[in-house]
DNA sequence: GAGTGGTCTAGACCACGCA
DNA sequence: GCGTGGTCTAGACCACTCT
C-alpha cells in the first residue's frame, strides 16, 4: 500500500447492521414484518453465523427489531416520541420533522466548571475545554437545551468547525475519526429557572428533564459531556432497554 | 428423568455473568480493577471464548465493566444514583440502603384504562388487567409512586400473593418461569398534582419525573407496564446507554 | 417435520496497549 | 514482543414455532 489512504475498516457485521438499518428506515422493512432468517442473511452477504447474529444483536439493542425463538427477526414499531436515550437516537427518530440546530455559543476554549457534573482526570482538568450551547427545534419549538463540554485534548481547529444544523457527532467522526461507543447519564425533573424558560420559550418554574450526560469514544481515555435540558410537555423522551 | 423436576438450564454464559457480577458487587474486583482475561476466564471455567465474551459483553450492557482494547475488562465504577432505566437496575443500585417497598392497592382485576399509555392486543384487552400499586421509600423517605399493570392471563393466584417488600420481578420469575428481557419507556417531566404529591410527600406543582413503561418477558406476547413518578430532588435517575 | 433463533465448540488472524 | 480484546470462520446440537 503505497498511498496514505485512510485504511479504515468497517467490520462486516457493521456494515450489515447499516444495510438492515437503512432498510428498515426506508420502509423497505415494515412494521411487523419478518427479516430474512438468520441463515439467509449469511448466504445472501457471505457471512458465518455469528458475524450475522452480532449484527441483528445491534439492531436490537437500539430497538429496531425483537427476535422470537422459532420464528424469527421482527421489525419493531418505531418509536413516536425522541430516542434521545439510546445511541443510535439523539436525532435518527426525528427524520421527517422540520428539525433544526441553533448555534448559542460558538465554540470557545475555557477552563472548566468546579465543580463539575462529572468526576474529570487529571488530563482532562490540565488541557481545558472546549463548551458550546446549542438550541435544537422540532417544528419550529425549542425542545432541547444543549450545552456541550469537550475536553480541548488533540482536536486541531475544532473552534472554527461550522456546526449548523450538523450533527456534532458526524463532525467528531468525520474530521476526526471519533465515534460516539456509549455513555451515562443522570436525569432529573427541575423547575425552569429565567434563561432555560427564556430558551425553551416556556414559563419559569414549568417541569423540564435534566440530563447530564458523559458520553464515551472509541478514542481511549476522551469521552465529551452534554447537559441537557428538555421540554417534554409535547414530546417525550422515549427509550428502550 | 423420572422426576418433575425443573430441569431449567441455565445458559454457561449466563452462569458466567452472575458470577462475575456478584464479585463486584461484593468488591471482590473494585473499581478500577481488571478482570481476568478473557483466555483466563475460558481456561478457569471451561469456555469457549464467545461464550466468555457473551458473559463479558452483558456485563458491559449493564454497565459494570468497560473494555479496552490491548489492556483488558476494567471494573466500572458504580453509579452513585438510582439504576432503573436498564433491566439490571430497578432496585438493584440501592443495595446498602434502607430500603422499603408499600403496598398501597393490593393486586386486582380491573379493565384496563382506555385509552391506555401503550397499545394493547385484543388478547390483552379482553384478559382484563391486574391492577397495584406501590411506594418505594428509600432511608424512609417515599422516592418511586409505582402503578403497575399486569395482563390477567395465566396466572394463576396471583392477586392473593404478597409483595411487600418483595421485588415483583422475584415473584414473576419464582411462581411463574417469567423473565423479564427489555422493555421500553416514555419520559416526561411533569407537575406532582395533589394526589402523587401527597403520596411522594411533596407540593403540589414540584416537578417529577414521570416514566411510562413496557415490559417484556420471556414468555412470548406477555409484557406488563407500569406508571412510575419518581422524586429526583436528592436521587437522580441513573442510565448507561 | 421443517425452519427458526439460542447456545456452544475450536480454532484463526488482526490492531492495539504496554513494557 | 507479548498479551489483550476485536473480528471472523465453519461447523454442531438444541428448543421453539408453525403447519
Amino acid at each position: 500500500m503505497t498511498t496514505l489512504e485512510k485504511d479504515k475498516k468497517i467490520p462486516q457485521y457493521r456494515q450489515l447492521y447499516e444495510i438492515l438499518r437503512k432498510h428498515i428506515l426506508e420502509g423497505i422493512y415494515k412494521e411487523g414484518d419478518l427479516l430474512p432468517s438468520e441463515n439467509e442473511l449469511c448466504i445472501i452477504h457471505s457471512m458465518t453465523r455469528p458475524t450475522v447474529r452480532q449484527a441483528l444483536s445491534d439492531l436490537v439493542n437500539d430497538g429496531f427489531i425483537k427476535k422470537q425463538k422459532g420464528k424469527g427477526s421482527i421489525v419493531h414499531q418505531l418509536p413516536k416520541g425522541i430516542g434521545i436515550l439510546s445511541v443510535a437516537g439523539t436525532t435518527s427518530a426525528l427524520s421527517g420533522q422540520n428539525l433544526e440546530t441553533r448555534i448559542l455559543v460558538k465554540p470557545n476554549v475555557k477552563q472548566w466548571a468546579d465543580p463539575f457534573m462529572f468526576n474529570l482526570s487529571e488530563a482532562e482538568k490540565n488541557s481545558g475545554c472546549i463548551y458550546m450551547e446549542r438550541l435544537r427545534l422540532v417544528n419550529r419549538k425549542p425542545l432541547f437545551y444543549d450545552i456541550t463540554y469537550i475536553p480541548n485534548i488533540n482536536l486541531p481547529r475544532f473552534t472554527s468547525r461550522s456546526f449548523e444544523n450538523k450533527s456534532l457527532f458526524d463532525t467528531l467522526r468525520g474530521f476526526y475519526q471519533i465515534e460516539v461507543k456509549g455513555g451515562e447519564q443522570k436525569l432529573r425533573a427541575i423547575p425552569a429557572n429565567k434563561e432555560i424558560g427564556k430558551y425553551l420559550e416556556v414559563p419559569a418554574g414549568q417541569p423540564i428533564l435534566h440530563l447530564e450526560r458523559k458520553i464515551d469514544t472509541n478514542r481511549v481515555g476522551f469521552c465529551f459531556y452534554s447537559s441537557l435540558y428538555c421540554n417534554t410537555e409535547d414530546h417525550a423522551l422515549f427509550g428502550i432497554f
